[in-house]
DNA sequence: ATGGTAGCGCTGCTA
């Protein structure tokens, strides 16, 4: 509803909140400094029953979800209205179950989809098998349903670092996941197609990081991945006017505790 | 080389 009214702006954001019950509080609070007008969710371990759809709406936005309960799930936020909500990667029944990892929408013009990647764990595994075969059928879902040419923006954590700058350290990084040639290799097939990393479209630097282990204090050591991405195709890239990793999410007291990951946003000047 | 923490939910799995 606030569409006719908005700025030309419109802040597009990802952030993998690591159970959206726990962070409700942290994701509250950064809808109201942050004002973003869509918010990518991922790791919401929620069912749909369970979605704090009244929160949102306090705030000012519509939301459409897609979970599962215990693990994974994503949703989408929108305050410039939420349309041709898809879950999954079709509308239709899948053949046997399917983690709940993908989620699109339109959003004030945008197809703007929320994505969790799976994590792979450890190489050779049959999770990490999956992973590439869950990536494979993203890069085939975005030929089969987008052109280059569309207003188009994945957003989520992809569980794939981009190169060797977007890790606190490659040589512990070999023979990981999160940095294999294959998953590389499938982020790279994403842009051949024509989509671009936006976050990276506009800074160069290393260590620009958006996850940080739990453990071992990674986060104060400054040991992370850029691992939550925005992949834009090129009209919508070319109108990136700044980008932000808000690493004072990642922080916070016992009672109002931090995900391990930050929330990425950008801004195109539509 | 290992373990370190967090979330879910109650035992161990996932990350």
């Amino acid at each position: 509803m606030a569409s006719t009214l908005a700025s030309p702006v419109m802040r597009i954001a990802t952030w993998n909140v690591n159970s959206l019950k726990a962070r409700l509080p942290r994701v509250e609070e950064w809808l109201e400094y942050a004002q973003p007008d869509v918010l990518c969710m991922q790791e919401t371990k929620l069912a749909d029953e369970q979605f704090p759809v009244m929160p949102f709406s306090a705030l000012g936005y519509e939301v459409a979800f897609h979970g599962e309960g215990r693990w994974n799930g994503v949703a989408i936020a929108s305050r410039v209205g939420i349309e041709d909500v898809v879950a999954g990667f079709s509308p239709h029944p899948e053949p046997e179950p399917v983690e709940a990892r993908l989620m699109s929408a339109t959003c004030g013009g945008v197809r703007v989809a929320s994505l969790y990647v799976p994590n792979g764990r450890s190489i050779p595994s049959e999770h990490y098998d999956r992973k590439l075969e869950w990536l494979a059928r993203v890069a085939g879902w975005v030929k089969e349903h987008h052109q280059p040419t569309d207003a188009l923006v994945l957003c989520g954590d992809f569980n794939i670092a981009p190169e060797d700058r977007d890790v606190y350290d490659p040589k512990k990084f070999v023979g990981a996941t999160h940095v294999s040639p294959p998953e590389r290799e499938a982020l790279a097939e994403l842009c051949r197609f024509g989509l671009i990393d936006g976050f990276r479209q506009l800074y160069e630097d290393p260590r620009l990081f958006t996850w940080w282990d739990y453990r071992a204090g990674d986060f104060h050591s400054g040991r992370g991945m850029r691992i939550d991405l925005m992949l834009l195709t090129e009209p919508l890239a070319k109108q990136i006017t700044w980008a932000l990793v808000d690493r004072n999410m990642r922080k916070g007291p016992k009672d109002r505790p931090p995900s391990d990951h930050a929330p990425l946003f950008l801004d195109l000047d539509l």
